[in-house]
DNA sequence: ATCAATTGCGTTATGCTATAACGTGTGCAA
DNA sequence: TTGCACACGTTATAGCATAACGCAATTGAT
């Protein structure tokens, strides 16, 4: 998927999660566009499902969360299943791809004849800095 | 982890998932068990807090819903990572476990000196039936 | 037996997450 | 011009989860 040029509200969106250091709520989100004259959930939302369509940003479903991909390089959707280690201390993510989990999960899935079409990977616990 | 005998609650709220045929909200749980007395959901929270924690019951992220362990005889939290199969037609659920991509993901997360304490696979997507 | 701690339970209220439904305006192509 | 697609704004509502209080039953020392 090609990112076209993103819309006023979509540009806003993508701020507040870059310039995060973490993943972030949609009413988070919203509490820090107020003064850009952000008034309603949907407008978060709304931004949200473009920018989740495009791959620039992922959602954490374990934590009802969204945040900037890490690897705005690369594709996400091209290369593969994303999988997630969330601190659950200080809620610091680092996002990865493995090729080979990626394989293991679609060739059980072909062999039960189901047809994937998203798969979510989270596993959370404590960084580094957290778990010490 | 042993599971100790359930309370009339917990009973209650395990007989329900049992008996679905796929996976339910604990608003659901809580509609189904009013002629039983449930008039709370903090009843059917609680009920399913303890039945995750014996690991009896399983909590899916992706969609907010519980659903009764596919492997009753074997102990989930025991042999590794568990992943499930999640059709969004129909909701029927499939739950697997894989080895190797559980030593694939915990090989990685200790590589960044990162403590797992909770992991979730889910793959939504279309069953059998219901891709034809 | 008694007391304290734990656990489960019931109830009310509240907070957080997400979408439905309706209307407006703008840009573009037939 | 007309029709369509899309982004946007607003209000209302639906769906998911927990806080806080009090009470009852259980357990396990002392
Ligand atoms: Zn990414
Ligand atoms: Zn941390
Ligand atoms: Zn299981
Ligand atoms: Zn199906």
């Amino acid at each position: 998927m090609t990112t076209p040029q993103l819309t006023k509200n979509q540009s806003l969106v993508f701020d507040v999660l870059e310039k995060a250091d973490g993943p972030l709520s949609a009413y988070t989100i919203l509490d820090k566009l107020r003064d850009h004259g952000f008034r309603a959930p949907l407008q978060v939302y709304r931004a949200l499902e473009k920018l989740l369509e495009y791959g620039v940003v992922h959602r954490l479903e374990s934590i009802n969360s969204f945040v900037a991909c890490a690897h705005p390089g690369d594709d996400c959707h091209s290369h593969g299943i994303v999988a997630f280690a969330i601190c659950e201390s200080c809620g610091q993510v680092m996002e990865f791809h493995d090729h080979e989990v990626d394989h293991r999960l679609m060739a059980w899935v072909r062999g039960q004849k189901f047809k994937p079409e998203k798969t979510t990977i989270e596993i959370r616990g404590l960084c580094e800095a957290c778990a010490a």
